[in-house]
DNA sequence: GCGCACTACTAATCCGGTTTAGCGACGCCA
DNA sequence: TGGCGTCGCTAAACCGGATTAGTAGTGCGC
């Protein structure tokens, strides 16, 4: 049924040496002396028999098991968070690793069940990755295991983390409106509670920006981050009268909900209104005209957080990683 | 630094007995006689002290390590085929599994490459899963492990395999359109290209329940399953004069591209015209007014999988599974 | 009072690697 | 020619469990 594994057992008899002569060589130890034509006979023994060493034979003894642990709270739950994991594991297979995937849900009592599953098997090291950029408040059990933290931050100890830059994206986004010769009649639309870390910092981006250019928000459109939401205020803001010329939408799916409103009431993109946003995901590109949003690197985030974890970093900045601009057709000079 | 584990030893210390005694009672094996004395005094040290099994030492012995290796083409790019990774993982947790998890980009040689460092891993088994449902070439490293198909079958040989149930689907959509009223004027819009089997399974549903109705497809709008695709057709083909009463989208974002081509004209959904959908997108909900659609059930997916998996089942017949439409308001009567 | 079965354990081995300790052979030097 | 260091390699122990093959102790029948 299962074939069989070949062992570094048939690989010495092969190669006429010891397990442990066999074992040197495959391991690549530099630090004991073994003669180039019995490292050459025992490569060739490997290479014939097609051998793969056990990592759970090899772990066992090591304590390494090339295996990294990804704990989330909701990341698959986010339409495009998948990148996360598959930048993640892009990255760890480039490193000869492979990812153990677990999904808290946001409940504590299972997530210290995951990790302990993970823990179990080996991993050699976690990434702990949240959703919405926050501060996250690490579970005891992964004291004193590498950890590093994917899109959230630890105030407690000095854990390595990668989030987006979320303040230089908002100056970037304030940026591209600017640079269109936008001034006065911009508005922010979403809600920016204290915790979500990601609001907070966008809308410092944007606020510095504005004013580094001698300008400021008209106001803000509060609204919670869904089409229905920003749809309802939007339209009621345009009913009470007031015509934006520019939008700054915390994310797309707000975005969306503006452009319906916008439509409702015959405002063009982007000749009436302009529109800037967050997230970039692929609904950006499917709107008419399509929208100018700012990326979050979602692979690249994954990326940076394996690279930083197999460094061996335990301690260490927080890395922020560039939003990229994309900009399309939603933004167009002020009305004259 | 690393916090040290506790080992059978220490356990079987603290009992008093032997560890052989002690890891019959972890183990949980019934066929060696312990005095439930003795095993209580095991079971209590384990809790004192913590202990948890090495699975890394577990399954050098047993050749299991609770472990699934989830190999896919590029499940993870596809925005909400996460779900499908977090059904697998929600079932897997609940028997005790962890899953690893690799992507193949549609790579062969990756593939292989991922399916030999799973291996290397002690995995026992293999859920491999496709993006789009299709016919797989599995890879000869796969042959003698246990491994369900999702989303994919195989015709070489009959291998267990969960698939959305595309032609009841079809069916479904088409029968929303009958109930509400629909005989004529039903236009079937994306292309149905014969590698695609959930395009060619939801076309005959389709076909199917119309003719059984008495009805029949007024005709076809080829297009690429995109919204600027879509856009672009449904444009060409009202320009050409053809009002159409419905839409039967074979995914959410050509039926979204549908909706921009008709409010280009002024056709209003539902009033002048219909439209029925598959994938049940996020976006589905967004559109005004909701779109109705069938959905692709990946958590559920990802769970009968892994079921499957963990069943024991090494052949079998494919497991259709539902999908649930959900109705909302893109469908209404047709037009007097 | 002996053989036998049964209970309740345990010593020893195994899984497949890594790592430590050490062993012959050889060359060099005094 | 004996001591010593180095080279090239291996025996044995180890990692932490599971499993096989017993082994004491007890009760029972005859």
């Amino acid at each position: 049924m299962t074939p069989a594994r070949v062992t570094l057992q048939d690989v010495a008899a092969r190669a006429g040496v010891s397990r442990t002569t066999a074992s040197f060589v495959t391991s690549g130890r530099q630090d004991m002396r073994i003669s180039a034509e019995a490292a050459e006979r025992v490569i060739r023994a490997a290479r014939e028999l097609g051998y793969r060493p056990s990592l759970l034979a090899r772990g066992l003894r090591t304590n390494l098991s090339q295996t990294i642990g990804l704990i989330s709270d909701v990341v698959a739950t986010e339409p495009y968070a998948g990148d996360l994991i598959r930048g993640s594991m892009a990255t760890a297979v480039r490193a000869e690793r492979l990812i153990l995937v677990g999904e808290s849900e946001g409940d504590h009592k299972l997530e210290e069940q995951l990790i302990h599953s993970m823990l179990d098997r080996g991993v050699d090291g976690f990434i702990y990755a949240a959703m919405h950029t926050r501060e996250a408040r690490l579970s005891q059990v992964l004291r004193g295991h590498p950890v590093v933290l994917l899109n959230c931050v630890s105030k407690v100890r000095g854990i390595p983390a990668v989030v987006p830059d979320e303040y230089a994206a908002g100056a970037a986004a304030a940026g591209v409106l600017l640079h269109a010769g936008h001034r006065d009649g911009i508005y922010l639309v979403g809600e920016t509670p204290a915790h979500v870390i990601a609001a907070a910092e966008r809308s410092t981006g944007i606020n510095d920006a504005l004013s580094m250019a001698g300008a400021q928000l008209a106001g803000r459109i509060d609204t919670l981050w869904w089409p229905h939401d920003s749809y309802a205020a939007v339209r009621a803001f345009l009913a009470a009268g007031q015509r934006p010329k520019a939008l700054i939408c915390l994310n797309d799916r707000v975005a969306f909900g503006c452009y319906q409103a916008l439509a409702d009431v015959g405002l063009a993109i982007p000749d009436a209104v302009s529109i800037v946003s967050f997230d970039d995901s692929d609904l950006a590109s499917w709107l008419r005209p399509q929208l100018t949003s700012v990326a979050i690197p979602h692979f690249e985030l994954g990326r940076r957080a394996v690279d930083l974890l197999l460094s061996g970093a335990r301690t260490g900045p927080v890395v922020r990683v560039p939003m990229p601009v994309h900009e399309r057709g939603s933004v167009g000079p002020p009305q004259a």
